[in-house]
Parts: C-alpha cells; sequence; structure tokens
DNA sequence: AGTGGCTAACCAACCGATCGGTCTATTGAG
DNA sequence: CTCAATAGACCGATCGGTTGGTTAGCCACT
C-alpha cells in the first residue's frame, strides 16, 4: 500500500503504523494490517520492534518531535500574532491536505488510551503541555507588545486555543469540511484582538479582507 | 460489577456497555466484558441483542435522547445567555462527577469511528449538528436581546462553543482536573460578552466575583 | 384444580477467525 | 564464513458469534 521505495523496514513500519492509527486508532489497528501495509512479513516485523506497543510508542516519539518543531519553525515569526496566525495557517493546511481523513494523531490518541494505557498517555500529556506553553508564551509576547489583548491570562488563552483546535479537527473530520476548524480559527484570532476603546460591534466579523493571512480556497459544499 | 438489580438484563448491558465504552471506547470494549460486567452469559447477550455493534448502536442512541433533552432543559432559562450559563455549568459538573474519567461518549466516539464504521458516524454526526443548531439558536436569541455581541455570526460562534468544550474535556481528562474545562467555558463566556464602547483592557478577567453562576468549588491541585 | 404445551429468557459449550507474539530456517551482503 | 535481516509456520488466547438445551411462568383445556 504506502511501501514507499528508499525507505528501510523499519521506517515503512513506522509510517505504515502511523497512517493507520491516525485513521483506526492504535487499538483497532493490528499487527498484521500493520505489516501488509508495509510489505513486511511477521517475523521481520518482531525483528525490529520487540512489541506492537512498542512500534506504537516510537511512531508517538517520532510525531512528537516533528510537531513540536513545526510549531516552534511557525511562531517564530516577525511578530507573535503573526506566528500564531502563520500556526493556525499550518495546521488547516495539513489537515485540508489529508482530506480531513485521520485528524489529530494526539487528540485521537488522547482519547483513546487515557484511561486506559499510560504508556502512551505519558506521551501525549507532555505534548499538550508542550503545545500549551510555546502557545503561552507567544501570547505573552504578544500582549507585551499591545498585539493581544491583556485581559486574558495567557495559560488559559492558550488551553483554550489547544481545546478549539483539537474540537475543531474533530468537527471537521466528521463532517469531511474545513468549515469548522477555519471557523474555530477565525474565531480564536478575533477572541485575541485587543479590545479598542470606541470600538462598537457590528461590523467587526471580517472586517479587512485584504490582510488575512489564513488561506480561504473556496468550499464547494456548504 | 455495575450489576444493579432492579433493571432487566438488556437495561443491565446497555448500561455496562455504556460505563465501558465511555473509558475505552467500542473497539476496545469486547463482548465478553460487557457480558461480566452485566453479570449476564454470552447466550443471554445474542438473545437481547444480535450483535456487538447493534448493543453499541442502542446505546448511542440512548444517550442522545438524555443529552439532548438535558441541552434544552438547560437553555430553557429566564434570559439565552444564562440557558448559555446553565449548560456549560451541567456540563462541567457531570464531568467533575465522574472525575474525569472517560469523557464525552459523543467525542470519543467521533475520533474512534468516524473514518471507519459509518453507522456510528451518522449518529454521532446527527448529535454534533443538533447541538450546533440548538446553541446556534440561543446565541441569536442572545443577540437579539443585547447580551451577546452581536458582531460573529451564531452559526460560527455555536460551532466554536462545540469544539472547545470538547478539547476542553479532552484536556480535563489527561490532567485530570477540572481547570481546563473550566478555564475554556470561561473564556467563552468572555468571548460572548458584548463589545462595551468605553471598555479599556485591563481589568475584564473575572471582573465581578460576585455573579458567576459557574461553581467554582477550589481544585486540591494545580 | 391439575396438567400439558408454549415461549421468553437464560445458560454454557463450542465454532472459525484473528489476535499479539515465538521460533526455526533461509537469505544475502560484507 | 558470518550475521543482520527476512520469511512464514506455528502458538495459546481471545475475538464475535452460534447452537442445543434448560429453565420458569403463563395459558388453554379437561
Amino acid at each position: 500500500m504506502s511501501m514507499k521505495v528508499g525507505q528501510t523496514t523499519r521506517d515503512r513500519l513506522i509510517d505504515a503504523s502511523y497512517q493507520l492509527a491516525r485513521r483506526q486508532g492504535f487499538n483497532r489497528t493490528s499487527v498484521s494490517e500493520v505489516m501488509k501495509a508495509a510489505g513486511v512479513t511477521k517475523g521481520s516485523f518482531f525483528f525490529h520492534f520487540p512489541s506492537k506497543e512498542s512500534l506504537g510508542l516510537v511512531v508517538l516519539k517520532r510525531d512528537r518531535e516533528e510537531f513540536l518543531t513545526m510549531i516552534d519553525a511557525s511562531l517564530a515569526a516577525a511578530t507573535p500574532l503573526q506566528g500564531i496566525e502563520r500556526f493556525f495557517a499550518k495546521a488547516l493546511k495539513k489537515h485540508r491536505e489529508t482530506g480531513f481523513i485521520g485528524g489529530c494523531l494526539w487528540g485521537n490518541t488522547a482519547l483513546e488510551m487515557c484511561d486506559s494505557n499510560s504508556s502512551f498517555t505519558e506521551i501525549v500529556v507532555g505534548v499538550f503541555k508542550e503545545w500549551t506553553a510555546k502557545m503561552s508564551k507567544a501570547i505573552r509576547a504578544g500582549q507585551a507588545c499591545g498585539q493581544i489583548r491583556r485581559d486574558l491570562p495567557p495559560e488559559v488563552l492558550a488551553q483554550m486555543i489547544v481545546a478549539s483546535i483539537e474540537g475543531g479537527i474533530m468537527l471537521s473530520r466528521l463532517a469531511k469540511k474545513a468549515g469548522p476548524l477555519k471557523g474555530c480559527l477565525k474565531m480564536l484570532m478575533t477572541l485575541l484582538q485587543p479590545i479598542a476603546m470606541g470600538r462598537s460591534p457590528g461590523e467587526q466579523w471580517m472586517p479587512e479582507s485584504k490582510q488575512r493571512s489564513i488561506p480561504h480556497r473556496q468550499e464547494k459544499s456548504e
């Protein structure tokens, strides 16, 4: 299936496991399924990994590095708010590219494992903690330079952002449309805006259509 | 285990399946596990339900009615905003009572099934659609009477609320603390507030500590 | 009132398939 | 020749599901 050439057997197993776990979860993905997808036999599988669970943990660890690196790269923009916007755009792009199939490995694994498997949960908790911390730091910087409203505590705001994104991905995955996630991200940007003194309600939604940095290809449906 | 007396065998099976599925998901919950929890043997299980999946669907349908009824009951308050606040409080209370174990059946099932099992997904999609519609209606009413800021489209706002709650439940379930969900709900209430003309940033967070209607028992940790 | 028959409800042995995992034999590059 | 890497037969356990048989309560008929 995914069987890319030029990869080592180990890498192909990791890749196949990642793809399948993102769609079905780790529990429902059997060793045989991963083997078949990677074009490998059983003996080979257990030569590279002592157990199914250990492969799962390797998959999580690999994706963790990738994800945290992506966050840092996105947030390292000219201004904190631009960094956050870039991160939003990257996240939306990634899920749009996969057609909203599979969703977020972290959210999925969190809900699948967090009351049953502690090894998996430990890693997932760590990722969310780091993710939230990075967002929190960016928010604090944005508040310091007046780009982000100062009346909301950065830690809570960061947690809210992470929660909304996860929920937005979930809704977009269910609907197989970008709409829900895109809407959540747009609302988050609105929430971050400083409260302008003399601003009156009624004309804030999509105020300047030129300076938007979240790409908005038009959807075919909805 | 849960084996409450006075219930029919069928009800005990539904109950046991609900509890187990909320913690582990439907996939990881075996028929034998449900049988044991309900104090019933295999022959009896398949007398009442033609398959494991059919029991799962019954569980979902039962919880759907319960959940939608709860939403209606909560939103039917003196004012739209009070209704929304009551719904938030009810949701928080429910998850606090279960010690943030198991999370939301709908979010869990969404992520577990939505790219593999279409019967389950169909029900889940319906619940989220109805949930969002009910919130949307309350928001529109709140906007009409000036309780909720008018510059945000009610549909998007409703979707954002649902997404944040699901994400908040996820984070609270991971952390086994009320903090994340509570923070999300508080932020949502802030987001709903009308933009007061002369309000300046800096003193909005937890402004009046007396009129809060979301209960805030103090946490032992965090 | 007694009794034979019917059926909803339950029980437990059993089924093939598949699970995660082991083991031994074989391959092939250095 | 060596040994990392692969192949695939095989293992016990468990999966979802089936089957035949045993209750217990009710209903009809004498």
